[in-house]
RNA sequence: CGGGAUGUAGCGCAGUCCGGUAGCGCAUCUGGUUUGGGACCAGAGGGUCCCAGGUUCGAAUCCUGGUAUCCCGACCA
């Protein structure tokens, strides 16, 4: 392996790519558009699914597992939602293969054609409304609120690893709900809780916003989402929460008696976020070194590189370090001791700064001596020597703490630099190429100048931002009056 | 599905124009010296040169066909 990584200024995607695959998140599979997360990567994937799933049962939802395979007639119920998937689905034709008898080796055995086709869930909309209309009869049964943990198929044309794969895993949440009013809140709570996760764990700021009818989940009314800005200055959407009217509910008569003795169609909701989010934490934090892992999101919050050149001082090196850790364990702070040495120290620093752990603390004859140990930040790269003292976890605690702000601070800088309102279309197109980020831009509110407007540009509005002011204007690109600037930019 | 490129050791590549014993770096293994920022020396192992056919005394190299992957476009979380 070679040894620098290529530089963000030089080639961003391809910085990216060797990223991934170095810092040993995942790689490509023999079938093209899946990959493989490895070990590394998916230690990371499952410390966001433990807390999103947290803060799922914690706004009352319960976890419950639909099949993979979808019959075809369920996905053409719902009109726009098939129109919207039908061009992606992986399809199931037979069930079992022979050996060819011309000798060509294994063959799909033509007699063992379904009568129904399979699809591969794009999503999970179909058979869970299909099934729902089994589990609701009454308002008692209301509101139901799932989620699952699942791998989708969506056979894209060009993939990337983590940010569009062909098969991926999520966690898609799906509700039902009496009122409308209630299916909103919890389309809108949910996307909270999204833009919680993602701040509060992922340091990743985000905008929580409105999605146009161009950009709209296939058999939605609304689809909300988190926008976060990557150090390109290209955005990705985050995660999305729908609220789906009732027209799941009608598509698959999903009715239940209201109090008031009335059938009437329940309102739905989904909302999902996937390993894109892997994407996401890579290139909103990372630098030209490697990866940098938020602290509450790092595997190894710390790791502990002992320094020696005898057996016997590395027994002499074992023995303080066993103490060290044992209490910042207990301090709830996840510790790797790499001890191996197959490696030397040196090799180890970069291989950790490459796989972005937050802290590492090396431990050296001299720090023997002196009671102190060295202790480097992954954020900023500062090393410093500090005392191996009773105040020590709490030192290593608060640092901890100090470099999820400072991670979380320095990607919300970057975005407010990255935000720019523009008044004329010249100038749109004049900052999307100099600058790229988030343009903030009057618009006539129609799908014909969104569309106009990505053919020559590229950039798509990202959201109608949720708090954004109310300030009268007009149209960058037909002059026709507008309430409220909404958010361009090229995106992932 | 259009345009471009590439398939040679686990990984990254040279060799192909101009046919003649299959090479380099990293990784791996052995021995020794090393260990506070990717150590050094000595040695070793590892190849259907993408596949099939053709030309030739002889093909990684030339010809024909296939195939796979990557990049750029049209679609998408």
């Amino acid at each position: 392996m070679s040894k620098g990584l290529p530089k963000r200024s030089e080639d961003y995607s391809l910085w990216y790519n060797e990223l991934v695959k170095r810092a040993d998140l995942a790689e490509n599979s023999p079938v093209r558009g899946c990959m493989v997360i490895k070990p590394y990567g998916y230690a990371i994937w499952e410390k966001m699914q433990q807390e999103l799933d947290r803060m799922f049962k914690e706004t009352g939802h319960s976890n419950a597992y639909f099949p993979l395979f979808i019959p075809k007639s369920y996905l053409s119920k719902e009109a726009a939602h098939v129109e919207g998937f039908a061009k992606e689905c992986a399809v199931v034709t037979h069930y079992r293969l022979k050996n060819d008898e011309n000798g060509g080796g294994i063959i799909v055995d033509p007699e063992a054609k379904l009568e129904e086709e399979l699809i591969v869930r794009p999503t999970s909309e179909t058979v869970i409304w299909s099934t729902y209309k089994n589990w609701i009869q009454s308002y008692r049964d209301l509101p139901l609120l799932i989620n699952q943990w699942a791998n989708v198929v969506r056979w894209e044309m060009r993939t990337r690893l983590f940010l569009r794969t062909a098969e991926f895993l999520w966690q898609e949440g799906h509700t039902a709900h009496a009122s409308k009013t209630e299916a909103v809140e919890e389309t809108v709570r949910m996307l909270d809780v999204y833009a919680e996760f993602a701040e509060t764990f992922m340091a990743l700021p985000v905008i929580k916003g409105v999605k146009t009818e161009n950009e709209r989940f296939a058999g939605a009314e609304d689809t909300y989402c988190i926008e976060a800005l990557m150090q390109d200055g290209k955005a990705l959407q985050a995660g999305t929460s729908h609220f789906l009217g009732q027209n799941f509910a009608k598509a698959f008569d999903v009715k239940f008696q209201s109090k008031e003795g009335g059938l009437e169609y329940v309102w739905g909701t989904s909302w999902g976020v996937s390993t894109r989010l892997m994407g996401a934490l890579i290139m909103a934090h990372s630098d030209d070194n490697g990866l940098v892992l938020p602290p509450n999101l790092a595997p190894n919050k710390v790791v502990v590189v002992p320094i020696y050149r005898s057996d016997e001082e590395k027994e002499q090196i074992n023995e303080v370090t066993k103490e060290m850790i044992s209490k910042l364990r207990k301090a709830g702070i996840s510790v790797k001791y790499d001890d191996r040495d197959t490696h030397k120290p040196g090799w180890k620093f970069a291989e950790y700064e490459l796989k972005g752990v937050p802290v590492r603390i090396a431990i050296g004859p001299k720090d023997l001596e002196n009671g102190t140990v060295e202790v480097a930040r992954r954020d900023t790269l500062e090393k410093s020597v500090i005392p191996l003292n009773e105040e020590f976890t709490t030192t290593i605690s608060q640092l901890l703490e100090d470099m999820q702000a400072n991670i979380y601070k320095k990607a919300h800088d970057f975005r407010a630099g990255m935000i720019t309102k523009v008044e004329s279309y010249e100038e749109f197109k004049s900052v999307l190429d100099k600058k790229g980020g988030f343009v903030l831009a009057h618009w006539d509110g129609t799908p014909e100048t969104e569309e106009k407007v990505k053919d020559e540009t590229k950039a798509t509005i990202r959201c109608i931002p949720l708090d954004g002011e109310e300030e009268a204007g007009k149209c960058m690109v037909t002059g026709k009056p507008s309430k409220q600037r909404v958010i361009f930019a090229r995106a992932y």
